[in-house]
DNA sequence: ACGATCCTATAAACCGCTTTAATAAAGCGG
DNA sequence: CCGCTTTATTAAAGCGGTTTATAGGATCGT
């Protein structure tokens, strides 16, 4: 009734365990007669040796980590983790790797990081001073970080966050916009700090308005999702202090932004412009097209995989440059119907 | 410079390996006093349970395994899977579990069964002469099967295919339509056969033709993406046979679909009429809105996962009956331009 | 003063596999 | 027929935890 164990194929087989696992590892040590009766033997009894204990045994389970800072249902409401399974998958399946989805469990990201039986850990987004950070260093298990902070221990992925929003200020600012919101990104984790991703693009935002000698913007903050642009929307200031012009940091705000806003009877782009951040395969397709920042999602999860099983392979590697961002200019922008700067300095 | 191990706690703090093991399991069975100082020690030495050994002779992981019959750069291409984990998610937490996605390893989805090591499986798609379940039922896993074929060892968790699928030819029919082409799912795995759900749907769509006393439409197949509906769109007959209604087994081949026809200056739904199958959220916002046939594709997960749950627990469950679909009219279908039919019959 | 009872703490077996070191058998030249 | 090398096989020691059965006190009623 039980599992099928390697001591009982060797019984059958009338051989040793070690006959038996070197049947499957190591089949060249063993004579050729042999081998035959124990894989035979093996089959009938449909015998597959117990993962954790190969794992334990082995030192090595054959499975990364993909370290979630939300809940599973907030944050594959996004397309981007989609996009980034599909880079970090594209290395795993090459490496006869799985991949494991590991989540804050009971609110707490860390007692996850302890349950997790892998080899290697991909974190999303966390802060230098996430909590999380002494667990992984305390067990010390090779870890690659994706959209977090360089220089402290890790490798990072990072893409150029900063410039990328620094353009798309600047495309605002260009078309004549003066009146502009930022929609922000909430904290992933800690709920003091927010995430390195939303500190660089604010950053890069402010700079454009800086460089062209513009008061900062106003703020608002809206989760990653339609709904939370919708909501966003919702909190702009109307009438004469409506903004002309929005700058989200993600494109499923933005979405929600373009959504809402056309319900109200606000037009975009000629009411409200929009820029997003991020170019997921949706923003091609809304209605208008969204004006955004195309970052390398996939190229982002590839290469993370890539320095990871570097690293599980015990060889050191150096975080990259980041990775370049551009501004995609499609149907959400333009000129404000009322702008008040000259046609020559548009 | 290796791991902690209970072993060192042990003596660090002066106990057995058993009173440490206690002190995290088993509180109340030590002393007021050892467990505080055992506690001390292991936080202090950065103590984390290795958990490979913790699931050998627990006999549990902690761990849920997501069989993909594809490869995940392909499945994630598709929103559908997305929403699946978001339901599977929510129980997962719930219930401090982690999602392993298992995707085909070398080609093999069977050899990356037998590395998983997970409490139980939910399968996606499967056909019931798959190879893969000799070999689940071989390790005797608890499984949930979704979008798969009933009465066969496994409870599963279906949607009325066949009846969404009648709905959305119907709907056509209704509207005048008499050339129409079915988008066909490709097969997942095995070559020959095509998936269950894609057989379901099929079957819909000639029954609704059936019922109209119209022919059985012709078919192409495309992949579950937009290239592939575009691809799709492609392989149409041009001019007087070119379809004027288009029945497609996924929104994304729909999308790909109206995508292609508009830019060959085809009109969506004008020229053409398509539906889609699932209604992912991007179908609300394509241009025009997408026609498609609705399934609830997070209650889905969210069912399964706590009919695997319960299954974990020992507890048998039965399947429950296929979840309902319905029609969701939205912008890209209409009548034919020119319909043969009069209009008192539409 | 003594056996019964209750708490604590532990020794040892076990989970199922890998791997090192050792043994037995076979082949071989002299 | 003997030492020596190869080849085929295995016993046993891990890997790092959990858990059952047991032992050693302390407490207690009588």
């Amino acid at each position: 009734m039980s599992r099928v164990t390697i001591a009982d194929v060797a019984s059958a087989a009338g051989v040793s365990k070690t006959a038996v696992s070197f049947a499957f590892n190591n089949p060249e040590r063993l004579g050729h007669a042999t081998l035959e009766r124990v894989l035979g033997v093996a089959r009938d009894l449909g015998y597959t040796p117990h993962p954790a204990a190969r794992a334990l045994s082995m030192r090595r389970s054959g499975t990364i980590g993909v370290l979630i800072p939300q809940r599973l249902s907030t944050v594959f409401a996004n397309p981007f983790l989609s996009e980034l399974i599909q880079g970090l998958g594209e290395l795993c399946e090459e490496h006869d790797l799985t991949l494991l989805l590991v989540p804050p469990l009971d609110g707490s990201l860390e007692s996850a990081i302890r349950q997790a039986s892998v080899d290697g850990f991909i974190s999303l987004g966390l802060s230098p001073d996430d909590r999380a950070f002494e667990v992984l260093d305390g067990i010390g298990i090779p870890t690659v970080l994706i959209d977090s902070e360089d220089s402290f221990g890790h490798p990072v992925v990072n893409v150029d966050d900063r410039g990328g929003a620094e353009a798309a200020a600047k495309h605002l600012l260009q078309q004549g916009h003066r009146n502009v919101t930022i929609v922000l990104l909430p904290p992933a984790r800690s709920q003091v700090e927010s995430t390195p991703t939303a500190t660089r693009r604010l950053a890069g935002y402010h700079a454009a308005f800086e460089a062209a000698g513009a008061p900062p913007p106003e703020t608002v903050t809206a989760g990653v999702s339609i709904a939370g642009g919708t909501r966003a929307f919702e909190s702009l200031p109307r009438g004469k202090r409506q903004p002309t012009g929005l700058l989200a940091m993600s494109d499923m705000a933005a979405i929600g932004v373009m959504n809402a806003a056309q319900a109200a009877g606000v037009r975009v782009p000629e009411d409200l412009s929009v820029v997003g951040f991020d170019d997921i395969p949706l923003s091609a397709w809304t209605n208008p097209p969204l004006t955004t920042v195309h970052q390398p999602i996939v190229e982002k999860g590839r290469l993370a995989a890539r320095m990871l099983i570097e690293r599980m392979k015990g060889r050191g590697v150096d975080s990259p440059a980041p990775l370049n961002t551009s501004l995609v200019i499609r149907g959400s922008t333009s000129a404000p119907r009322n702008s008040d700067l000259p046609i020559g300095r548009r």
